[in-house]
Parts: structure tokens; sequence; C-alpha cells
DNA sequence: ACTTGGCAGTCCCAGGGGCAGAGTGCCAAA
DNA sequence: TTTGGCACTCTGCCCCTGGGACTGCCAAGT
């Protein structure tokens, strides 16, 4: 068993650690924090932390390194989460304040994570969730070839291309698209999806199959879109802290530029709209991501959907930190998105 | 002067290193070609061409490496480009065959040339050329929020936000809708942003102001997509040669971030719709990258917009390879985009 | 005028020994 | 339970040395 002070020498090993990358012994603890004791007292706590697997020596005779089960502990009973200061919080409202839609709400939003994390920051795009159909466009970009556009009333553009249509002038192409505005103008996606299929039958019989390719499409276009979409920035960070990676970063630079791999990874972490959820080291293992921690959040959409917003970084991070950053970005944000 | 034979050695100088990443001496020299010379001679020629500072000894007594001078000469003196064998010619066409839309095939288009390369790739997104106004979609999100949403007959799609507005309602946006769409659909984009101007004044007097913030929010769209984006793939590569740089790879991670910064860089490359423009080392040193080369050619959009289309990695390079890559590669991007 | 073999000189790099420093583990005493 | 003390271990650093890889130059050969 772990006494009350041996988590706390656990906390200060975590915090030294992280502020100076060097592994950290019983000598500079006792110097550098007032604990009243001797520095002997903390070899046997640390021997102590050590039989829990809570810290590691990374040599025989060397200070002593937070492990992941070490930064699990740490964040799940040490951490206590100071508020941003005021000017920060100043700087997140100036800074996405200014932004024009909502692909550069998202872009400003990951970069100023980034800068104010020293990691990288990620954001997924709001899901459809109960959004409605705004608008359809069908575009005929060459003669075989057509585009269909969805707008959703949350602001959403999508498009797709069709390929082998043959035949189509301008008068049919107008028809088809009143016929799909007319039957889905208004209409939840969800339900969209099912009107979806009706329409080929509603149209003149020469036209059923063209109809069908485009209904096709847009169908598409609500499944695809479900799996959303990440924005990144500050990958460059990963360069700076490069030597707590045990290889090279090239992997982790590779894992993380597969969007679909990141998608995952935030699938599988709690939604959770005021905490953070923090996946430490090993438990990202499965993405190729064994030496990175994800802090990672939701944050609500216009369409009242959740999205995920968060940071990555190397296990050796500062939690606490990052933690109040992600969560004070992510609070703004739903706020900015839903027009305060 | 340089002789003849001096240029042969300053080829296979350059072939050996990018291929070794080892400084290359006479005695190799002469081993693995054959020179029908002796090593004496090669040192002669290796004497003269440092002379040119074409290369130089990274210490008094190793063998020599190519200078960004020596690099200019060999791509535009030395360099024969062999096309792509068959089987990578197929490759390109089946991977990027697959493509559904615009962004899609530039996703793909960056993803492959990053590997065929081993090298950041880059593509920077086709600007509205002569391109026209397909639709024009104005989207309520809230009371005093509006979305102006612009399609083109390429096939682009961009939104823009309009803060303030106030008393607009359904009705009213119906005929705001109308009157742009009217006046701009099929309109070239360039003559679209002199028409846009009059029509507040063809509005019914309460709604100009209204009508004023929309023509204006367009105004900026038409603007702002002047000024393109890009994608990129590949940074990962920059990790797996790092030690082509001489500091960390976080300067060069930083730079290729920010997407102004290359878009300033392509701009500055002529776009020669054949050959390969390739710029080397300190020539992009304004622009933080003063240890990599770009090589960029140029690809036709379908609006006959032409666009740019590259590689970025550490000047030590397989110049060769990548240029026939990239030429490769954007020719068939050009006739894909044509719908051959 | 080039080319060549030879030779001296220079510099890097890897390996080994030794030394100081940091830190632990354990023990016996308070 | 805490403490001081002490032996022990392991790293990191410095210095040195020897081998290896080149170059540069020179004088002789073609």
């Amino acid at each position: 068993m772990v006494s009350e002070r041996g988590l706390e020498v656990l906390r200060v090993i975590v915090q030294d650690y992280v502020a100076s990358r060097e592994p950290v012994g019983s000598k500079t603890i006792v110097e550098r924090h007032a604990f009243g004791v001797s520095a002997a007292t903390i070899r046997n706590d640390m021997a102590q932390l050590e039989e829990e697997e809570l810290i590691a020596a990374p040599h025989t005779s060397s200070g002593r390194v937070p492990t992941d089960k070490g930064y699990r502990v740490f964040v799940d009973q040490l951490t206590e989460l100071r508020p941003l200061s005021a000017g920060q919080r100043q700087a997140i409202e100036t800074f996405l304040g200014q932004a024009v839609d909502l692909d550069d709400v998202l872009a400003r939003t990951v970069r100023h994570l980034a800068q104010l994390t020293n990691q990288v920051a990620l954001a997924q795009y709001p899901s459809f969730g109960n959004a409605r159909v705004r608008h359809i466009e069908i575009v005929a970009l060459a003669p075989s070839r057509l585009m269909t556009v969805l707008i959703t009333d949350t602001g959403r553009v999508d498009q797709h291309l069709i390929d082998g249509i043959h035949g189509l002038d301008e008068p049919a192409l107008s028809q088809l698209r009143s016929a799909f505005n007319a039957a889905l103008d208004g209409q939840a996606l969800a339900d969209a999806a099912v009107t979806l299929r009706g329409i080929p039958d509603t149209v003149a019989p020469e036209r059923r199959s063209v109809a069908a390719d485009i209904a096709r499409s847009l169908g598409d276009q609500i499944a695809a879109n479900r799996q959303d979409r990440l924005v990144m920035a500050g990958a460059a960070n990963l360069a700076r802290t490069e030597s707590d990676f045990s290889g090279s970063i090239f992997p982790v630079l590779e894992a993380i530029e597969e969007q679909v791999t990141l998608l995952r990874l935030f699938g599988e972490m709690q939604i959770d709209e005021d905490g953070v959820e923090v996946r430490i080291g090993r438990e990202n293992a499965d993405f190729g991501l064994g030496e990175t921690s994800v802090l990672a959040t939701g944050y609500t959409a216009s369409g009242g959907s959740v999205a995920r917003l968060g940071v990555l970084g190397p296990t050796r991070m500062d939690y606490s930190n990052n933690m109040v950053a992600v969560r004070a970005v992510a609070r703004y944000l739903t706020r900015l998105l839903a027009e305060e």
C-alpha cells in the first residue's frame, strides 16, 4: 500500500520530471520540496512506489521516472486543475472571435490550442447530428459527370462526384434538381437518407436510372460524413520534444498523418462534455502511439451534436496545464458556436 | 574551368552521396565507377570542383560532399530523366482513378506522390481561373447570422459567415437569394466581382444594407479564394531523413505547417507545365527552408487554371527520380481533371 | 600537358581506462 | 517509523591512443 506521503512523493516526481526531463532522486526531492523528512525516508517511500510500479529507474543507480501507471494515478488522483489566467482566456476569445466560418473556427481553435499546450492539437468536425437539409445542388461538370452538393442548416457543405451519366440535358437536370429539393428540403438528415430511396420512383421513367445514381451519391454523402474529418495543428511540437520518444518520431508522425487512426482513437474515448479524458502511453499502443498520451473532451456544435477536441503529445507532458487548456478551449468553442 | 571528366566526377559524387549519405572519396570513385584513370587523377579533378565550390569537404581529411551549387549543376546539366516504369505509372492511375471529388483527387495525389518520392508532397488547389458562378445560396444560421455559399461550375464550393444581421425573415431572404442568383448566375467570377456591387441598388431600399453585406461577403469569397489552399502528405518522411538536417527538424516542420509560407514559395516558382523547377537549399532560406529543396511543376485543372504540385525534402535527395515522379503525377493529374 | 605512384600529414572515430558524481539499498540505532 | 551512514553500482566524461580514410603535393613517367 502506498502511504499518503508516498502519493505526495509521486506527485513531485511527476512534476519535477516533467519540468526537467531528468530522473529525480531522493536527495533533490528533499532539497526542492519541504517534506520535513530526510532523504532516506523518501527513499523508503520511493521503494514502495517502485513496488507498485508507479515509478521506475532507467538505470540501476539513477533517479526515478514515472511509469504510465504512475501518470495515471497522478492524473486521476493528484491533479488539481487551476483555471487559466485572465490573459490566456482573453487570448482565446480574441483569437477565435475573428473566425469567419466553421472551417476557420476549427483551424484557429487547433492552432491556438497547439500554441497553448505546446503539443499537437486535434479537433473533430461536428457530425451532422440532427441537422436538416437546407439545399441540394446538382451540377453538370462535364457531359458524363455530375456533382451533387448537400447543404445543411448547420452550415456544412459537402460535395460528391458521379461518373458515367449519359444523355442528360440541362432541362432534365433542372427537373431532377427540383424533385430532389422538393422532397428533401427541410428534412432531418437521418430521415432524408430514407426519403431519398423513394425519389427515383417519382420521376419520369427515362430518368429513373440517373435519379437513382444521384440518390445513391447523396446517400453516400450522408453516410460518409458521419465519420468526420479532423483538423490538426502543431505537429512540429513533436520534433521539439523528440528526446521523449525512444526511437525516432517517425512512427508517431506517420500515425498522426493517418486521420482514420485518430478518428478511431477519438471514437474510443468517452465524450464527456465537462471533464477531460486522458489516455496514457501504452493505452494507445493499438494505434501506434504507445509512447504518447491523448487528452480529449467534447464540444457542442450548433446542430447540437458533440464532437471531440484534444491534444496529443509525449507521455511526459504537463497534464495539468494541458487538461485545463483543452477544457477551456472546448468551453469557449461551444459558447462561440452557440452564438452567445 | 571544370573539365568534361570533372563534371562526370561531380555526377558520381552526387549520386553516391545521395545513395549512401557518406562523403565520397577519390578511391571509392575509381573502385565503383569505370573511369579508366587512377585515384590521383580523380583527386586533381576534385580539387578543381572544390575550387569552383561545387563540392566541399566536411572535415579536412574526409571525402567530399556536393554543395548547393553542386546540386544545381547536377540538376541543370547532368540529370537525365528516365520515364517511370510501367508498373509505377499503372499504380498512379489505379490509385488516383478511384477518387470521387476534387478534394479526394488532390488528397490521393499528394499521398501517392509522397509515397513515390519518400518526401513531403504538396499540391495547390486550383484557383478559380475562368470559372463561372453556378449557384449562390444564402442560409440563415441564427437570427443575426447568415452564411453565403458560392458554387462554381468547376465544382468548387465556398462558405462565408456574416454577423450582425437584423430583422431579416425568410421571405426577405428568399427574395435576396433570387436577386443574387438572377444577377450572377452563369457569370465568370472575375465579372461577378464587379456585377456584385450593383446588386444592392436593385433591391427594396429597406434591404439594401443587408444586400450590401451579402455582396461584400461574396466579394471576399472570390478574393480570398484567389490565394489558394494547399494539401500536403508525407510530413513523416522528414523524420526519416532527419540526419540530413544540421539541427532538429523542428524549424522545418514548423515552416511547412505554415501554409502561407509554402504558398508564397510556390508563388515565386515558375509555372512550367512541362518542366520541373527546382529550388535548392539556401535558395529557400527566406522561407526558413535553407536546408531543403523544393521541386515543383504545374498541372491544369478543369477550369483551365494552372496550379502547382511538387515535393519538398532535404537538399540531399534523389533529384532525378523525384523530378520524374512529380512530372508524371502532374501529367496524369491534368489528364484526369480534363476527364480524358 | 596529363597522369601516376608514393608518401607525409591531417583528421575522425572507436575503444579502453580511470575518475568523479549521483543515487540507491540496506542496516543498525534512535 | 525515521534517520544517518556506508558500501555499491552505474553513468557520463575526459583523456589518450591506434587504426583507418582521405587529401595534397611532388617528382617521375607517358
